[in-house]
DNA sequence: GTCTATATCCAGATAGAC
DNA sequence: GTCTATCTGGATATAGAC
């Protein structure tokens, strides 16, 4: 009974995960009014009763994408304030590592697509809108930390640093969107091209 | 008759342009399948069914409004590049021509947000998608063009002439949607500290 | 736990009165 | 030309069979 407990409970999880997947295919590409829950039912090949077991809604499973997706991205961009390097080593790390998983990473180029629009949108539900509101603005205040402080050991160039920071992110996010909307056609600028935007102090 | 018939004409036009002032708002603001057309007609002040004298369906009101969309962006960007001013100067006012746009008017911020959303999603009718596919990649080669004849006679520098043109629009359009996510908190940055971006050959 | 069937609601579009 | 009333389809969420 025990053993049978557990399978049922990993079996639960992993349906939630295969819905969450699924889910955020579908948010990211058709918006939250746009995308019928009997759609996601469907793609993650079970019946929608089924599904309304492991969610209590279309809006639930949308906020847990929301809170998942800041989960990960605060947490990132936490640790990589925190990582024993230069504040411009820092700022080019990211940028690798955002525009890698946007070229790569078919569900980082999604979540970024996805917060976009939630934060964006007046429908927005209430309790995602509250969330996003939370934490929308640490990715904002991480960057425009490290870049403040890279003007100060002089190995970042001037300008105002939540200057810079919104345009880091503004980019970022316009290249998800632009990846969305171009599909494989998507010229990515090299991690070295955009470095250049935020100069090094030679 | 003739007065009359003509006086009719222009209330006509009159409650078109007002309706679709309306729509641009709310599809911007809430994207095409959130958008209620009694939404629409109650904003407008009418009903729903004299709504339905000037437009045949929502969609059709949507296509109307990304028709124009096009038609002023592509005319610009086209008045532009005949300009007999140097391209370095032509990036220059285009972004401040930009950047003001969205900072000031209303309306032009919430195009560039109507165009990301109907460029980015999977739900966007097809008549819509056709359009989108003949006219977006205008704006695009008229950058790229200009920061290509830049490079040519000096007054720009280096990089991939497509790489900049793409870096230009996700920049201006990641500003849009932005401003539409922090509503009145928008920080929007100096257009001296966006053309640093696209530096000049000193 | 998994499905089918369905209650309920809402929205797009139309018909027809005035 | 302008409105109200309505037809119709479709989508969320639930109920209940197995």
């Amino acid at each position: 009974m025990g053993r049978s407990a557990e399978t049922n409970q990993r079996m639960r999880d992993e349906r939630r995960e295969n819905i969450l997947s699924v889910a955020l295919q579908l948010f990211a590409a058709r918006g939250l009014a746009a995308t019928k829950i009997g759609d996601i039912a469907r793609r993650a090949r079970m019946s929608q009763g089924l599904l309304y077991h492991c969610f209590r809604s279309k809006e639930a499973i949308y906020l847990e994408l929301i809170r998942r997706a800041f989960e990960r991205m605060n947490a990132a961009a936490r640790g990589l304030e925190q990582l024993p390097i230069s504040p411009r080593k820092k700022i080019v790390r990211a940028l690798e590592a955002l525009l890698q998983g946007l070229a790569q990473q078919e569900d980082s180029a999604l979540t970024h697509l996805l917060l976009a629009q939630a934060s964006a949108s007046e429908v927005t539900p209430r309790p995602v809108r509250v969330l996003i509101e939370e934490e929308r603005s640490v990715p904002y205040d991480v960057m425009a930390r490290i870049f403040r402080a890279g003007q100060k050991d002089g190995s970042v160039r001037g300008g105002d640093p939540a200057e810079l920071a919104l345009l880091f992110w503004v980019i970022v996010r316009g290249l998800a969107i632009h990846k969305a909307a171009w599909g494989g056609g998507l010229r990515a600028p090299a991690p070295a091209s955009l470095s250049r935007i935020f100069p090094a102090e030679e």
